[in-house]
DNA sequence: AATTTATGTCAACATAACTGACATATTCGA
DNA sequence: TCGAATATGTCAGTTATGTTGACATAAATT
């Protein structure tokens, strides 16, 4: 098995790893937004599995908590999901008692999304563990270091869509 | 909804939003990192809308890309996904010649995996709206200002697992 | 009164993950 | 050398989360 003339890959390979040097592209970045999204959202996830919900309960239950009395339009052009989608997880966390509707006291057509004391405190016990991943990630760096890391995630965002932009509700 | 008619408020509501500020839970930067996520996955997202291929192949072919000749086992470790998930995908690419395969020269119960001419391709089209939108990101921020955001996405992954951890391949 | 809006609901489907069980080829260790 | 361990593949069934399209209802607007 030494003597294996290193069986080279059939002749359409590139078996060159892939920088990015020669277009200039970010493949460090890209790779530490990958792992560091992927593990920040490891931690809630933990907690989910005990409880039955998925990671579409828990942005529920945190918009919700951040902003309540939002609408169902809202949540929905915040998650950009379709309302099918987001019909299924509400109706559970509705159901099982985390989100209360009351209809909107101006507009009674509306269904504003209310948190009980239940979802108060699931959406807690979800957050706690990311901030503290936050914390930790911001060890070492100042009140600067803070500040330029939101700029460059603020960066990322892409600009709000007008008011009147189509949607993908229907 | 339940057409119930008059949808009465519940006592159990909270109507403050939750600001984290009682324990000191750092929702700012938790939704900074989902929006920021989001979006930059919506880059490539569009282009593999047109091509058939979903996230999935998308991670498969960045990695492959990344490191020529990497083995299954290794591609799964990074993933964090099982074999049967990553079988479906992988056999798609394989088929559709982004990938080949080429037997271990050393263990050859191993499939090491490298990118064609077309994979290589597909991972840069992928890759390059990614890295312009980081770039954008770090536009007024100097070389200092990386240094903190690489310092701050570090620190947010988990560190890596013992070789010889328990794993769920199985 | 007619239309639009906000929301809900039914049905069918796609993707991407999961678990569990089992198959095959190869390597390694007693 | 033989049996166990390893690397990978595959079949079958399930779950979570998203999608389209069509239609229903109540309330607001014109």
């Amino acid at each position: 098995m030494s003597s294996t003339g290193a069986i080279k890959p059939a002749s359409d390979v590139s078996a060159t790893p892939m920088t990015g040097e020669a277009e200039n592209i970010d493949f460090e970045f890209i790779e530490l937004l990958f792992f560091a999204y992927r593990d920040f959202i490891s931690d809630p996830d933990a907690i989910l599995d005990t409880s039955g919900f998925g990671r579409a309960h828990h942005r529920v239950v945190h918009f919700v908590n951040r902003e309540p009395g939002l609408t169902v339009a809202a949540l929905l052009e915040t998650l950009k999901i379709t309302k099918q989608s987001l019909a299924r997880v509400l109706k559970q966390l509705i159901d099982s008692g985390y989100i209360t509707q009351v209809a909107g006291p101006e507009d009674r057509r509306q269904r504003r999304l209310y948190p009980t004391e239940r979802g108060r405190e699931l959406a807690l016990a979800l957050a706690r563990p990311q901030s503290r991943r936050i914390a930790k990630a911001f060890d070492g760096l100042d009140e600067s270091g803070r500040a330029v890391v939101k700029a460059f995630l603020s960066g990322m965002i892409n600009p709000a869509a007008r008011p009147g932009a189509p949607d993908k509700t229907g």
